[in-house]
DNA sequence: AGAGGTACCTGGCAGC
DNA sequence: TGCTGCCAGGTACCTC
């Protein structure tokens, strides 16, 4: 599932393709996603016009002036555009149509995704009302987290995997700044240190960006606006690497699972 | 309040 | 080859 460089990577790619056109239609082949599709979401869309594609966390908001369609794209979701009506596979559960036979196409394996409508600015919508600081952004620091974690005993790789504490950091990229950051990645939040929350807010930054600027991580399903699969799995330096020689110092990666998620880390350079 | 487990789905893969 | 069990990028919701 597509974490935020992956949703972003789709927001980017979507962008200019959708912004400024006015919706005719919606055909829902499959209601049944995380929640039911609303069965009145078309008459929302229909005839309104795409301003903007933005995002929180790892929902795409799309505004529309009288109120917001929030997509979330699960574990195995993917949005493409289509510029002819191609006939839909089996997972293909939407397709917004613009003017210009244009489509925009919803494809979830798994069907944990997710279309929302929202009256009003999205922020206000249940689902994004609690959500924590956009990592790529000043709100997200070292002084933030190590505030929060006072006290906390849970993992620090849960803890940072939390949306309430940060948006969009998933299982991969957790695992990933955990290894650059140097921090073993079952340590408890609370008793981590603000300079070495520093070195991780830095990691997570940085690894975010640099997988925005690859187009993502495509393990299986991920694919951009255009069908194209994102590049950053050659960059992992520990995800799915287990039993592998640790890229900074030989030493095995290890697996373990820390809140019921597969995690990788290096014992000797992680503490 | 926080931590941990469960649930929602399909498909791919390893092992028998 | 076919069956079974496990695993997968997320996260809301429940209980303790």
């Amino acid at each position: 599932m597509p974490e935020l460089p992956e949703v972003e990577t789709t927001r980017r790619g979507i962008a200019p393709h959708v912004c400024g056109r006015r919706i005719d239609g919606l055909i829902v082949r499959q209601r049944r996603l995380r929640w039911p599709v609303p069965a009145d979401l078309g008459q929302h869309l229909e005839g309104r016009r795409i301003d903007a594609v933005g995002r929180r966390g790892k929902y795409l908001l799309l505004s529309l002036g009288t109120g917001t369609l929030i997509i979330h794209l699960g574990m195995s979701g993917s949005l493409r555009i289509l510029r002819r009506p191609d006939p839909p596979g089996p997972h293909d559960h939407i397709d917004l149509l613009l003017e210009d036979e244009t489509r925009l196409r919803f494809t979830d394996p798994r069907r944990f995704g997710a279309w929302l409508w929202s009256a009003g600015t999205a922020a206000q919508h249940p689902l994004l009302a609690t959500l924590g600081p956009e990592p790529l952004e000043t709100g997200f620091n070292a002084g933030h987290l190590h505030a929060l974690a006072r006290r906390r005993r849970s993992a620090v790789k849960s803890f940072i995997m939390n949306s309430r504490v940060v948006v969009g950091v998933g299982n991969i990229y957790a695992n990933e700044a955990l290894f650059r950051a140097g921090i073993h990645p079952a340590r408890a939040a609370g008793r981590i240190s603000l300079a070495r929350y520093e070195r991780l807010v830095e990691a997570i930054k940085t690894v975010l960006r640099e997988a925005i600027d690859q187009g993502g991580t495509t393990l299986r399903d991920f694919v951009d606006g255009e069908g194209r699969p994102g590049y950053f799995r050659h960059n992992l330096q520990v995800y799915q690497r287990g039993a592998q020689d640790c890229p900074r110092c030989g030493a095995v990666i290890r697996e373990s699972r820390i809140g019921q998620r597969s995690s990788y880390f290096c014992a000797r350079c992680q503490r």
